[in-house]
DNA sequence: ACAATATTGAGATGATTATCTAAATATCTC
DNA sequence: GAGATATTTAGATAATCATCTCAATATTGT
């Protein structure tokens, strides 16, 4: 459950895509152009994020609006630092 | 460079690791008895914590005794609480 | 409804990776 | 030093994944 969070942020492309998006909502075609890859390969890694939860996506006429989902990374964070103190509780 | 470290958690078996290494140190071999793949197999995933600074380890005797590496936990969750916080600033 | 733009989905391909078995290295005990 | 135990390395294989191109869907404006 929580493996799609790290998975989702361990390849670079995303997290470049998540640090954009924590500056300010972007459409997926205002994303596509800060990659050198193709549209359709930054598209796919919209998809993973949002399966993640770590964004969240809406309509805006031929757009997408892309917007970070700052709840879910507030949890990965809390993972960690319940992880790396030593808790004991899950 | 912070790659590794995402990558390294981006597996479920290595975050198991680093899960029994916050309760309490141990060999190599203690925690490969925790799971249901090869001991080698076990081997490789500590390299790759290793490698990514997550654990350090200790030769002691005839055992190999990894500790977790805090400092670089706290960095990983330093990176999430700046990022989801919408931070200008590397 | 048609043409144009924006985005995603499908199928293919090359690279990375998790796992295995078998061999190698290191330490301990006798 | 030989044998036993602990761990890692090497080489192979199957699965996953990032990327590509091309096709499909959705929206807008005429």
């Amino acid at each position: 459950m929580r493996d799609h969070l790290f998975r989702a942020l361990a390849d670079p492309t995303r997290r470049k895509i998540v640090e954009l998006l924590a500056v300010k909502d972007r459409t997926a075609g205002e994303l596509a152009e800060e990659f050198p890859i193709a549209f359709a390969s930054v598209s796919h890694h919209l998809g993973v994020l949002k399966n993640a939860g770590l964004v969240a996506v809406e309509r805006e006429g031929q757009h997408m609006r892309y917007r970070l989902n700052t709840t879910v990374f507030q949890d990965m964070a809390r993972y960690l630092v319940k992880t790396f103190s030593g808790g004991t509780d899950a």
